[in-house]
DNA sequence: ATGGTTGCTTAGCAA
């Protein structure tokens, strides 16, 4: 099973480069993240004909949440279902194949000390609870999505320019610590203990040419998926410019189990 | 210290 995690800044923005992509990797489920439209402007047309059922959880402008598959989810929930109301599509889960398939985009959180800093640290509490109530570590659950951390040093080019940032700050390291403890294994991470891949490059500053970049994008896995990995990487190819159409600042992570 | 880029929406915000 190859499931993907991507965020594409926008899916109108990345329709041609998408269906490029699937084409060329035909993973059974991609998490996509930052599609930035509504439900009903979801280009599902195009998606299908390319053979993927697209479920959506869309927002006007910002965020929004997408899962395609080959095959058509046995259960959908849109956001947490917990007591906070929140306007924002930041989560959506799936089951596929008796396994549970989570695209999240965790806020950025724009500054430290911002409200949207604490926005940003509430929702990972509120993502690390939403685990532990629906699942037990020992079921087959693959977490994906835009996390907006860099779990450490080993995911950030230039360690020393991001230390205090939104992106790397210890605080939220140590959120994204706690959602580790509770049972997923990084998949990339297993794969490539050395570190120094980023999927991540800011579009400014020729930050990709130099490889300046972070890896925020994350495959979390509960050990009896990660158990049957049997590939992990990042897709650089598909950050690169060139051609007619632009690439996302994000590069997909893609997974074999 | 600032601005550098992209996308959505149309001057400014968010990333």
């Amino acid at each position: 099973m190859k499931i993907a995690t991507w965020n594409v800044n926008s899916i109108r923005a990345r329709e041609e480069r998408l269906l490029d992509w699937l084409e060329r990797t035909r993973p059974d489920a991609v998490c996509l993240q930052e599609i930035k439209v509504v439900d009903q402007a979801f280009p599902y047309a195009a998606i299908e004909a390319a053979g993927y059922q697209a479920t959506v959880f869309g927002q006007k402008t910002y965020n929004g949440v997408a899962i395609l598959s080959l095959n058509k989810p046995d259960d959908v929930q849109r956001g947490f279902g917990d007591d906070d109301d929140d306007a924002q599509a930041r989560l959506l889960r799936v089951k596929l194949g008796g396994v549970e398939v989570i695209s999240a985009y965790v806020p950025n959180g724009e500054s430290v000390g911002s409200d949207k800093w604490a926005y940003k640290l509430r929702w990972m509490r509120r993502l690390g609870e939403y685990l532990a109530r629906r699942f037990t570590a020992g079921a087959p659950v693959v977490l994906c999505g835009d996390f907006n951390v860099a779990r450490d040093d080993l995911d950030v080019a230039r360690p020393d320019d991001w230390a205090e940032s939104v992106l790397c700050h210890p605080e939220i390291r140590a959120a994204m610590d706690r959602l580790l403890g509770w049972g997923l294994v990084d998949v990339v991470r297993r794969r490539h203990p050395e570190g120094k891949l980023y999927s991540w490059w800011d579009y400014r500053n020729l930050a990709f040419p130099r490889n300046e970049g972070l890896r925020l994008d994350y495959i979390l896995a509960t050990e009896p998926m990660a158990a049957r990995l049997t590939d992990a990487a990042i897709d650089r190819q598909e950050r690169k410019s060139g051609g007619a159409t632009k690439p996302s600042d994000h590069a997909p992570v893609v997974a074999v189990f």
